[in-house]
DNA sequence: CCATTTCGTTGGTGACACCAACGATATGAC
DNA sequence: GTCATATCGTTGGTGTCACCAACGAAATGG
């Protein structure tokens, strides 16, 4: 097998590049036979933990944009896995909400992302994985008190 | 500021994909203002580091696309950053050549992508940088061992 | 010699992240 | 109150990365 230039093997930004790529892989396959995405279990999470919450709340909270949370919840509520409904206290914005059958895919999707986690992590310790999460959260949490703009 | 679900920050695969999209914007910026993107780096790494190479093989190297090689080389071979030969041993193959102007550009984008590294990694110490690149390289190093295919 | 494989190429697809602009609405300063 | 400003949902884009199918040309192995 022919190796990687070890300019790209032994930066932080190649490894962690390619790490998510796996990630995606892995998610990919197993969320498209449940017929959901990335975007999907993201609102399911945000509105199964604090419950009701306009499009905008969603975006920020997921750190997507709004106009993915558009079709994101589009999508779902097709498969009446969430409802909208117009804020009658401001009337720009939809109550998105989440249904017991979003609450069962929900359930359903956590279950592959448990394996998942497994499957890519599975070179590493226990310690190794508490380790690992907690750089990752370290990097994250800066960068969201960061932020670019 | 809304916090995101707990599901999600305490995943490592969330974790991980929310870093790749901090690289992914760090980089991006850098890299479109001089002309080039993820994938010309890659080519041109690996050209300089293991010389010309057809594009099957830089390919393999870089983990991409037959297909994306195609385009990543039709574009640098534009910018004058490489060249395009029939290999006369063997008529199905190209071979690939870094350029004089191509090894300068390799070494603007390695500075900028050692910066890149340092803001990525500005909350964390040396020793927990280095704990980060290992237990991430040994996560791609299994996944590549392991391939899906 | 023929089946199989490899190579470059074309032309797609999908996920994710993002941007600009719009009308409708709410809010704050004055 | 009025008016500038900000927010919200929506539409309709863009770019990057990853990947797939299919093709002709060429090499390879049995």
């Amino acid at each position: 097998m022919e190796s990687t230039p070890s300019r790209l093997a032994t930066k932080a930004s190649w490894l962690v590049s390619q790490t998510a790529v796996h990630v995606r892989r892995l998610i990919g396959d197993e969320f498209a036979a449940a017929g959901s995405r990335g975007y999907h279990y993201r609102v399911l999470a945000a509105l199964q933990e604090f419950g009701p919450a306009s499009q905008a709340e969603l975006g920020r909270r997921c750190r997507m944009d709004r106009s993915d949370v558009v079709q994101a919840v589009t999508e779902l509520e097709r498969q009446s896995f969430v409802e909208r409904s117009a804020d009658p206290a401001d009337r720009r914005r939809n109550i998105v909400t989440i249904t017991g059958a979003g609450r069962q895919q929900l359930r359903r999707l956590d279950r592959t992302l448990d394996t998942v986690q497994d499957e890519l992590l599975a070179p590493l310790s226990t310690a190794e994985r508490q380790t690992l999460v907690a750089l990752l959260a370290k990097v994250v949490k800066h960068h969201g008190d960061t932020p670019t703009s």
